[in-house]
RNA sequence: GGUCGGUUAACCGAGUGGCUAGGUAGCGGUCUGCAAAACCGUUUACGGCGGUUCGAAUCCGCCACCGACCUCCA
């Protein structure tokens, strides 16, 4: 198997060849949301960049594993206010129901938007909460090497310990001894010799509904853990890559390497791929900021910030007009042209079935091919990609227009361009497919324009316009051509 | 304050030391009874100031502005 895929590690800062551990095989774990609330935007990044390396990898020819999991233990939540909550909990208290209910609505929901999303499934879809056993099996594995050590019930990993033999902050290029003269007091942080050592396991408060046993306590795992203990569990000791969001490096991907490193004695992760954020007015979209469009708001429109609804290809498309390290800035003006140009892909590659090869060709379609390619190639590129769809576009009208021609074999290749660049691997569909009984209104639509090229033969445009514009009031839409008329819904 | 990243035309967004993506919008043209679509052409660019270079928006330095992250609590 060979391939010229680079990609950005965030490790090395780096574009890298990607070379997979032990080909065919490739194992992929990307860090899944938190069920608490309905999906937004901001999830839909990271699933459509990693659903597009999912996709190109298979495309490859590689049997991928592709890992992403759900956080169904809510963890913390305090900022300044005293105690701290479970998101989780506070949902089940606000709605009065059990916190694995308040999953399960979102599981559910997620999942519903992903579909829209036209992602993939992932290979397997773990929970932290069926993995506790797993996740203190690593604790006691840490415990016993002298990584982590227990205060008063909870578990705590030792950042100082693992500092003099590993790195800690490689990732995200922080140096521990700048961390912890940055460090302001905060109280009841008495249980950790250091300020920096994260939790690994947390002993339960009295209130707290999601508590497992354990040695040390009845509790919850720490936050980190889970991605830890189940990408060890499902792609092995050492794996391909890893993926997230850019506000994951740290501490979350930091920690994460740090139990990892410290379990195994060995570094884990091959490649690190972080997704850039989505910005709303300049500013991160993220729940905890309260500007966040649900992926269910953006589809029905239903949002003060919204002009009109967006089709979910529409997003996919925003989306992947972007390269995925740089932010987006979300916007109706950027959405709206998304949703033009999308719909001019699609027109273009729907037009493709009526082209009539010539006997000769005046364009070169392996050329463009091979530039598809490379863009992905080069750490997924996939505005670049579009851009090289788009002279595809251009093409396509231009033999339409019949500006430019294309013989049999050449038609083929376009067809193949554009089925395996845009539906394939960019995981575009067409949205505009036509209701009903489709042979029906084919043959209707054919009486219509037949009687109103009578219309236009008699120079009686009151009745030809007449019937263009009542069927443009019911959505379809007439578009005249040399030979004949034409119509899409 | 620390670390990292960004600043590209009306908007969104690529990219490269010289050959100046793409989408949307605008303008002009072709086509057309008109319209729409399509095609062709086209207008505003690379935050500021210096430096390196035959040549920089692309490399270096400084400044300005914006953003992300900065512990158990995404």
């Amino acid at each position: 198997m060979q391939n010229n895929l680079s990609l950005f590690n965030t490790l090395s800062k780096k574009k890298e060849l990607f070379k997979p551990l032990n080909p065919p095989f490739v194992g992929i774990y990307v860090c899944g949301p938190t069920v608490y609330s309905h999906a937004h935007l901001g999830h839909a990044r990271p699933a459509i960049t990693f659903d597009l390396l999912f996709r190109y990898l298979m495309h490859l020819g590689y049997k991928v594993r592709y890992v992403r999991n759900i956080t169904d233990v809510g963890h913390l939540e305090n900022e300044t206010l005293g105690e701290g909550e479970d998101r989780i909990e506070k949902k089940a208290r606000q709605e009065q129901i059990e916190p694995m209910e308040v999953v399960q609505k979102y599981v559910n929901t997620y999942h519903r938007n992903m579909d829209q999303l036209n992602t993939l499934s992932p290979s397997i879809e773990p929970r932290a909460t069926g993995h506790i056993i797993e996740q203190i099996e690593l604790i006691k594995t840490l415990i016993k090497s002298g990584y982590a050590y227990e205060s008063n019930g909870s578990v705590y990993f030792d950042i100082m310990k693992y500092n003099q033999k590993y790195q800690y902050g490689k990732l995200s290029g922080r140096v521990l001894e700048e961390l912890i003269s940055n460090t302001r007091d905060i109280e009841g942080q008495d249980e950790k010799r250091n300020s920096y050592d994260f939790a690994v396991w947390k002993k339960a408060s009295p209130e707290h509904l999601m508590r497992w046993p354990s040695p040390w306590s009845i509790g919850f795992p720490g936050w980190h853990l889970e991605c830890s203990a189940m990408s060890i569990k499902y792609l092995g000791e050492e794996f391909d890559i890893h993926g997230g969001g850019m506000d994951l490096m740290f501490p979350h991907h930091e920690c994460e390497i740090a139990q990892s490193t410290a379990a195994l004695g060995k570094e884990s992760v091959h490649y690190w791929m972080h997704n850039n954020m989505i910005t709303i007015n300049g500013q991160k979209m993220a729940r905890s900021l309260g500007n966040f469009i649900t992926l269910d708001q953006l589809f029905s429109g239903d949002n003060p910030a919204l002009d009109k609804a967006y089709s979910p290809m529409t997003i996919r498309f925003f989306i992947l007009q972007a390269h995925y390290r740089s932010t987006i800035d979300f916007s109706n003006e950027a959405l709206q042209a998304a949703e033009k140009g999308f719909q001019k892909l699609m027109k273009a590659i729907d037009s493709l079935s009526k082209i009539k090869p010539s006997d000769h060709s005046t364009v070169d379609i392996s050329k463009l091919k091979e530039k598809c390619y490379e863009a992905l190639d080069d750490d997924l590129n996939s505005p670049v990609l579009l851009s090289h769809l788009f002279e595809g576009v251009r093409i396509v009208n231009s033999i339409i227009d019949g500006s430019e021609k294309t013989d049999a074999s050449g038609l083929e290749s376009l067809k193949e361009l554009f089925n395996t660049f845009v539906f394939e691997i960019l995981g575009l569909k067409d949205e505009s497919a036509i209701k009903g009984d489709e042979k029906l209104t084919e043959e209707l639509m054919k009486i219509i324009i037949d009687l109103r090229q009578a219309a236009k033969n008699n120079k009686d445009w009151h009745t030809s316009d007449k019937i263009r514009n009542e069927l443009n009031k019911i959505g379809v839409k007439l578009k005249d051509k040399k030979d004949g008329a034409d119509w899409e819904i």
